[in-house]
RNA sequence: GCGGGCAUAGUGUAGCCUGGUAUCACUUAAGCUUGCCAAGCUUAUAACUCGGGUUCAAAUCCCGGUGCCCGCACCA
């Protein structure tokens, strides 16, 4: 698994895709940047994201928000309040241990919302003592996860970066029920850095304190949402998901869309079989290395009513991993918002009065790539990325089969008239089978060679990266033919 | 946060125990070559995580910082 992580680690050092933030100064904890491969990678991730989720219905919209919310948005979300630890430290050993968890095992009821001082009087009454050591505690700290900032001169406009991009949505909800012509269902989107203050971050870009998230909320009146989706289009659609009590085996079961209904409600299913097919269909990762997988009622946030989360499975990171959640968050975030605000979150639609409820479809952007790239990497006879090629940074490498005899003048020709439509990259450097192999191990799905015949007959060679099977394809219809070639697939 | 391990060119490494001007491969660049899958030749660029200590002399020994990896804990 390790291994697996240094192959992966390195290609994307070595190639600029992924790396560590302020390297020179010997990195930052947490952090990282995109190189040049990487940064257009995410970029055709989240455009083909976008467009895909946009796509399932006329009232999904994008929106961008800010990355800084005032304490009071984030009193009423409940972040202030739950978006922490408390974290309680043995004298004799050590060892922290979270205050609420220690109580909650003792008193067998759930002691998430006490404060600090609730807890260490818990403690104190119970007679509770380091369960490593048996030591005595010492009082409990407050940990909150979120960032927090002094917002403008005098600093005592309390704020924080957001902890999720989520809330973005929640506060224009109103402004955008407006917008829309005040109709649900409706979806906004948006696209954007959220940020944690991580315990311990690990492994690259799994855990992180600043990441990008893609998010579609989703508002809905949950007496009429499922009758307003075309459900039969999509019932028998094998869906592979895996229950709280078969995951740690890493058992998949596959059932029909139709045959979840009996456990789950119809919309949530719907956007269960949409989002697998963006995976398995648009994006086409390996059947295998995907699933839905249940969370119990102890991982799962309090307000998640349901809660899968969708995982790959991940070499590098030793197996099934969370790359994006689906979430029905009922109204309690609006609930929350209409209270902390006094602005009414309540909409009036068809003659009767509704708080909408919330559907949140969120994907881990950097978690996104990491898993693609690794799911992808071969590093056998040769070093190939299978990218789809939607998302491989460089779409079309142009090379002169050898740079004499009028060839790099030709290539340079044929590079200029696609590179407007089209990511290309041109090279004449070294043979021709390096200039392949470089193109393989980023993920450049086809190179178009020129070579004596070009000169002759107008064509060029069409290597396809898989196969590394080639076909002949004229210039004079160049730009329209590479766009035939993207859309039909490879055909080699 | 605790415990353990690790840190040498862009990447991967040798050297460290036993102190004496840092090895090898790939990569990259320039030139020669090159007729379709990382060919070859020549040349070049490039590194001891940081700070302090011991020593005539530190990549090497000692102390500290930082970062990374693993385990525990944590992951609204």
């Amino acid at each position: 698994m390790t291994r697996r992580y240094d192959e992966v680690m390195s290609l994307s050092l070595r190639r600029g895709f992924i790396w560590p933030s302020v390297d020179i100064y010997g990195g930052f904890a947490g952090f990282y940047d995109y190189g040049h491969l990487g940064a257009a990678m995410k970029r055709k991730w989240e455009d083909i994201w976008l467009k895909y989720f946009l796509g399932l219905s006329d009232r999904y919209h994008l929106i961008d928000t800010t990355n800084i919310l005032p304490f009071k948005s984030l009193k009423a979300s409940g972040h202030v309040d739950h978006f922490t630890d408390t974290l309680v430290k043995c004298s004799d050993c050590g060892v922290s241990h979270r205050g609420d968890h220690l109580v909650a095992d003792t008193t067998g009821k759930s002691a998430e919302a006490l404060s600090t001082a609730e807890i260490d009087s818990e403690i104190e009454n119970l007679d509770i003592r380091c369960p490593e050591c048996k030591g005595k505690l010492l009082p409990s700290t407050e940990f909150n996860m979120m960032f927090p900032l002094s917002v403008g001169p005098t600093g005592t406009d309390q704020a924080f970066l957001r902890p999720e991009t989520a809330q973005g949505a929640y506060l224009n909800f109103k402004r955008e029920f407006e917008s829309l012509r005040r109709k649900i269902p409706y979806g906004l989107a948006i696209i954007g850095r959220a940020f944690r203050n991580e315990i311990s971050p690990r492994q690259g870009t799994y855990r992180m304190r600043e990441f990008i998230q893609a998010e579609l909320q989703i508002f809905f009146n949950p007496r009429t949402f499922d009758d307003e989706l075309d459900f039969a289009s999509v019932e028998d659609e094998p869906i592979r998901i895996s229950f709280e009590d078969e995951k740690e085996e890493g058992e998949v079961g596959e059932i029909r869309a139709g045959d979840l209904l009996d456990r789950l409600p119809k919309f949530y299913v719907y956007h269960m079989v949409k989002i697998q097919q963006f995976y398995l269909d648009i994006l086409r990762v390996p059947r295998d290395r995907f699933r839905f997988a249940e969370l119990g009622e102890k991982e799962r946030a309090f307000y998640n009513k349901i809660h899968f989360d969708i995982e790959m499975n991940i070499d590098s990171l030793g197996g099934w991993g969370e790359i994006n959640g689906i979430h029905y968050r009922t109204d309690h975030d609006l609930k929350g918002h209409q209270a902390g605000s006094n602005e009414k979150m309540t909409v009036s639609v068809e003659g009767e009065r509704v708080l909408p409820h919330v559907l949140e479809l969120s994907f881990g952007v950097d978690r996104n790539i990491w898993a693609f790239l690794d799911v992808f990497y071969e590093n056998e006879e040769r070093a190939l990325l299978r990218l789809p090629r939607e998302i491989a940074p460089i779409t079309f490498g142009v090379f002169p089969l050898v740079s004499k005899g009028g060839l790099p003048e030709l290539a340079r020709k044929v590079h200029d008239s696609i590179k407007d439509d089209f990511s290309c990259f041109y090279d004449e450097t070294g043979s021709i089978g390096k200039r392949y192999a470089r193109m393989d191990e980023i993920g450049t799905p086809f190179c178009l060679t020129v070579d004596f015949d070009s000169l002759e007959s107008d064509d060029v060679t069409v290597r396809d990266r898989d196969s590394t099977h080639q076909r002949r394809m004229s210039i004079s219809g160049l730009p329209e033919g590479l766009r035939t070639l993207l859309k039909e697939g490879s055909g080699f």
